[in-house]
DNA sequence: CCATTTCTGTGTCATTTGACATAGAGCGGC
DNA sequence: GCCGCTCTATGTCAAATGACACAGAAATGG
């Protein structure tokens, strides 16, 4: 763990030049806003895979906007089962639910290196005095999130192995796809079977078992964490996932 | 279904003489602020048990507070498999993401007979526009709500069978007992066994013989609608669940 | 009051999933 | 180049959970 420990070592991208925001996923924002958002912007991190971003039980965790890379929310049983809730995607908020409580109730954990937005916790408040659109849009994104678990709980409660990681293969390719991120059916896929067993709520053992057949099915094929989906269609209606992502949605 | 239709037979209550905020369990709130959700609420409905509250896909949904009774949301796959998200108890808000999005990607129904105040979906922007604290205290309950699911999908994934019963009736516990609605360790427990299988991912078999073991072991008695817990550390301990129902809450 | 339905309880057996063991592939450190 | 690692793969067996069948209890509706 943390072999490059690249910390705090910022490159700070100002709100005005985001390339995230150039992607074609996010809702046009006024210029009044975009201004408010880059001085609330008070650093520009970039940590390396597994590093914590908040750590489960943390008090007065901060508020982060994910800019580039993978992460993911957990939660973890005394006994050290763990759970991921949902996989982060740039472009994501990081930690609102631990923002608006005392401590967090959930970890949040850099799968790739992550670079992200620090938005300072206590200026979440300023948001809300100040900037009605922006206070909506924090809120926008807290109940797409919770759309996301939703998902993933209908999953782990109600579909089979094959169908879990189905419905996690094309979720994920859709909010890819949606950020431009998917290329000729090839998106980046970072997970290892370890991450997929957690956020499915299986063992390790049949999670592999269970992605053996998927791809002897020819539904897809993975190599060097590259994801190629051949056959989108037939693994949606397996999955019998149908949600589809917004088109555009706020970024802050 | 539907056998008395009480319908919008609304007796409507004023938010200045809100009995479910004297229980104790909700933050003090300025006289300005009550005045401004007294001006909101459009209607008081009271529907009967298994009365849609929002049908899954319906768009435009509008938001309501749960005044009294149980109701809980939802999410069906196409071969009918169904999923409970969460149960909503009173004071919780139902639809704050289908108020976000066109269409609710869940379904929300009437466990017993509710009372509903009606805030329309229009009046969320007036809100967020002229009361930030309000529009707080809307996204703090969408946090505390996705919190809730959270917990579900870590008992769904990570917790077997026996488990998941004792967090869900801990967890239903605290809840009730901040709301004062618990005497002498005795609550309401309108749940059918059905209804617990489909929240915590079980057949409905498998619950019938864990609920049972669990008497058998002596963690509590259920009869006529009302549980009673003789032993909550243990089934606590059992149940591997430890989160905090937060001392004062918004209620809007 | 009876007929009907829904809910609960329990036995038997099937299926899915998990646990354990082992092995090879890939990768980083020195 | 070799030694830890971690990750993936696969076989065998065990445990948890689901499916089906049926029966009694309790609510519901004429």
């Amino acid at each position: 763990m943390a072999k490059t420990m690249t910390g705090a070592v910022g490159v700070r991208v100002p709100c005005f030049e985001c390339a995230l925001r150039a992607c074609g996923a996010f809702k046009p924002i006024s210029e009044l806003e975009l201004a408010f958002i880059n001085e609330m912007k008070r650093d520009h991190l970039v940590l390396p895979p597994g590093a914590d971003i908040i750590a489960a039980g943390q008090e007065q965790a901060e508020l982060y906007t994910l800019y580039a890379g993978w992460a993911f929310r957990c939660k973890t049983l005394p006994d050290g089962r763990r759970q991921i809730l949902n996989f982060l995607l740039p472009g994501d908020l990081i930690g609102l639910q631990a923002a608006m409580f005392e401590a967090s109730s959930y970890g949040a954990e850099a799968l790739t290196e992550v670079q992200l937005c620090l938005l300072p916790r206590r200026k979440v408040w300023q948001v809300f005095e100040n900037m009605p659109e922006l206070a909506f849009d924090v809120t926008w994104l807290g109940a797409r999130e919770e759309s996301h678990v939703d998902e993933n709980l209908l999953s782990a409660g109600r579909r089979n192995a094959t169908e879990r990681i189905a419905a996690l293969i094309i979720s994920l390719y859709k909010r890819l796809d949606a950020l431009k991120l998917v290329i000729n059916g090839a998106m980046p896929f970072p997970l290892s079977q370890q991450h997929i067993a957690d956020a499915l709520g299986l063992s390790l053992v049949h999670t592999n078992k269970s992605l053996a057949k998927l791809r002897r099915l020819g539904m897809f094929s993975l190599s060097a964490g590259t994801l190629l989906l051949s056959n989108p269609r037939v693994l949606e209606s397996l999955s019998q996932y149908f949600d589809e992502e917004t088109p555009k949605r706020p970024l802050i």
